[in-house]
DNA sequence: GTGCTTATCGTCAGGAAGACGACTATGATC
DNA sequence: GATCATAGTCGTCTTCCTGACGATAAGCAC
């Protein structure tokens, strides 16, 4: 069986990036990494890394998150029973402009995970450190054509674009321009995040392994932007069989009445779906 | 600015594979050649090739496109004004399993089209010939996890393994096993198609400039596998603003009373969406 | 014209969702 | 301990959408 002809093709180096999403304090966060080299060194960007020689794309995929996070990858088509702190893995997009590194010739598979609030992030190997940060500090939601969509929290007056003196640092008030086309693969992920909650029990990822009606609503709220009747949530979630069922027990976490505690149910497909209301 | 040390990470082939679908004969179809060269040879595979260097995925999908069928790819990003014979194109998804390729690391960045019916196709450079093969032929519907979902169309006896004493021909009544992982992409792409034309206008993109609503049915039900109600189906079409704009005339392709003509509206989105009958 | 086919309009019942009232069960405050 | 604020949970009502299906319209083949 004879090789290809090595010049017959240019060869590429592959990659994996990671839009890593978790709702903290009400509001959705990913995580970034600063760079330690050029280009765009000290420029916050998404972790990600070479895919190896013999490893497949979903397991490079998985091999960062858990040097990134500690997070343990939950394969979608592995069996239901979902592992303690297991986040939802799954493949987003690949972005290959020719120009994306000036260095040399990047694809990049972009990957997305759903992880429940975690415990700081522990800094990478050739970061400096990493942090999770507010997609909305991120993506000024105006930043990016496609992802523009008014959600109802304020945020500082957006329109920063990517100015090369950005490079470094924060501007206060405006979103932190990432590096390379990140900002790109993070709104695509964010959108991927938004429009699937809508029809998959995937908002749960977000949620420990036992949560109230009330901590889901809130994950719907935090990813959407919008806020939801907690009455016709609490029917729409309850009612739909095979999304929740009751894990036994009640907790106050948030002051006022003790509320029911659930797990994941097996369903993975809502349908009807959750409706998402309309800016 | 320092380049990478080439000894830093392996050196990759990046490809494109196309999923060409069509809607023939009220059967959804999609573009295979076949291979000229091992492996795989005399087996049918989707079409692809080799990313360019200074080319960007998109456009190598596009590209790709253009030589196998003579389409031209309609950017979902452009302008509204549809090209005359323009095809939808997007990107599908990233395959790279180390050993897909049994020659050396490729990884091919998979794009799916939705076409109108077209004449024959030609053939590509390194394609003995092409064709229009109907999908239900090349999956069994049931050889694929993940995608088995009985479609009330009756089809030859189904599971037919990757078998490797099949290359080169076809088994009657059976599916035909396409190259590489071939089946899968296909699979991902039609079932990308299955559920995108649910809640997007797409649909019109298998259809001529000017069409009626039974054949835009007729659409559906070749993508679904399903029959739907005429009359449910002509009230949910035209009732959506947006979705149909009237091209003024009318014909009779079908035999029948004469339908009137339209052209897809502005309307990407389709909300609610096209319910999808269970089963 | 008769019969067949397809297109198009209408009607009706059932289900789902938005708006919102009412009640319950905690902790915090007076 | 009474009161208040905060959340959670159960119901009701109206509106919209869909599925089932009857009825009519307008071509073609004979």
């Amino acid at each position: 069986m004879p090789p290809y002809d090595p010049s017959a093709f240019p060869p590429f180096a592959v990659t994996v990036d990671l839009v890593v999403l978790t709702v903290r304090r009400h509001a959705l966060c990913t995580l970034v990494v600063r760079r330690g080299e050029a280009p765009y060194q000290g420029r916050w960007a998404l972790p990600g890394g070479f895919v190896r020689e013999d490893e497949d794309l979903s397991g490079a995929a998985a091999r960062e998150l858990v040097e990134e996070t500690g997070l343990c990858a939950h394969d979608p088509a592995a069996p239901p029973p979902v592992p303690s702190n297991g986040a939802h893995l799954e493949q987003l997009a690949t972005y290959g402009a020719p120009d994306r590194d000036p260095r040399m010739r990047v694809v990049s598979v972009a990957h997305l995970a759903l992880a429940p609030d975690l415990p700081a992030p522990r800094a990478g190997g050739d970061a400096n450190s990493a942090r999770w940060a507010p997609v909305e500090e991120l993506l000024g939601e105006d930043v990016l054509a496609g992802t523009a969509e008014a959600i109802g929290v304020a945020h500082g007056a957006g329109a920063a674009g990517d100015s090369g003196d950005m490079a470094g640092g924060e501007k206060q008030g405006g979103p932190v321009a990432l590096a390379f086309d990140h900002a790109r693969i993070l709104a695509d992920g964010v959108e991927r995040a938004r429009s699937k909650i809508e029809y998959s029990s995937l908002a749960t990822a977000f949620c420990p392994p036992e949560f109230t009606v009330g901590e889901l609503r809130r994950v719907y709220e935090a990813v959407w932007g919008v806020a939801l009747d907690p009455r016709n949530f609490h029917r729409k979630v309850t009612g739909t069989p095979g999304f929740l069922v009751p894990a036994g027990g009640t907790t106050t976490r948030q002051g006022g009445r003790p509320a029911q505690l659930f797990r994941a149910g097996g369903a993975t497909l809502l349908n009807p779906p959750m409706l998402r209301p309309e800016v």
